[in-house]
DNA sequence: GCCCAGGTGGGTA
DNA sequence: TACCCACATGGG
């Protein structure tokens, strides 16, 4: 890698940070909250996940044993604000099963482990692919495994950190090297509030056909 | 009406 | 491997 790509990464977060502050993610009560969130925002914009998981609190099973009770068809009609909500069912379902059924529901439990062994347990649920993993390691368990979305492809792309089209293991790889700046005990936190403040940046300023993002902070870097 | 939103899996060549 | 497609609600 560059060592040019490796500074502005690091320059990057210190200008979104001063331009927002910390974001204090993930948005959710507790590590079971952020795994459905997570399957539930999958191409999803979060307003309506926020719809989807008030009504599964209003129903009151927003609970690992309770929700895993409910039948799909009526776990999907909780779900439907969030959009794609019979596939989202039967994800959070697959999800559930997993959960529920080898560790009482217990996610801290579930999440044990060396990361390696934990992502590949996760991936190995059909519905919960990488980004959907790695966001359930970094912001329900403490696992350090960086989050690459959407927003981050387009901004790196953008500022000509990475191409378009990089995979995605390319890019996460990309960022664990380069974001090592910091001593390991808050490294958690920093990768944490990192990839909050792309998809801020990215929700804010890195519209996909802008072709210019007035007022990003990131605008030193172009 | 159109594009977009914090992806994933299945099918086909 | 590389494309293509389905999945769906809600906002701008």
């Amino acid at each position: 890698m560059k060592r040019s790509t490796t500074l502005a990464l690091r320059r990057a977060y210190r200008l979104m940070r001063r331009r927002h502050g910390h974001q204090n993610w993930w948005p959710g009560d507790t590590p079971f909250e952020v795994c459905v969130g997570a399957i539930l925002t999958q191409n999803t914009s979060w307003r309506n996940v926020e719809r989807a998981i008030a009504r599964l609190k209003a129903a009151g099973v927003l609970d690992p044993v309770r929700m895993h009770a409910l039948a799909e068809d009526q776990l999907a009609e909780h779900v439907r604000p969030a959009g794609y909500y019979r596939v989202k069912a039967r994800r959070l379902r697959a999800f559930l099963g997993g959960l529920v059924e080898s560790h009482g529901g217990r996610v801290d439990r579930w999440l044990e482990g060396p990361t390696i062994e934990v992502r590949r347990r996760l991936l190995d649920v059909p519905g919960i692919g990488p980004e959907t993993a790695d966001s359930i390691l970094l912001y329900a368990g403490e696992h350090l495994s960086f989050v690459v979305d959407a927003y981050t492809r387009r901004i790196f792309a953008r500022h000509g950190w990475a191409p378009p089209e990089a995979a995605y293991d390319d890019l996460q790889a990309l960022c664990a090297t380069a974001l090592r700046d910091r001593p390991g005990a808050i490294l958690l936190d920093y990768w944490r509030d990192y990839h909050a403040q792309l998809v801020r940046v990215g929700k804010d300023y890195c519209r996909p056909r802008a072709p210019r993002c007035a007022g990003c902070p990131l605008e030193p870097l172009l």
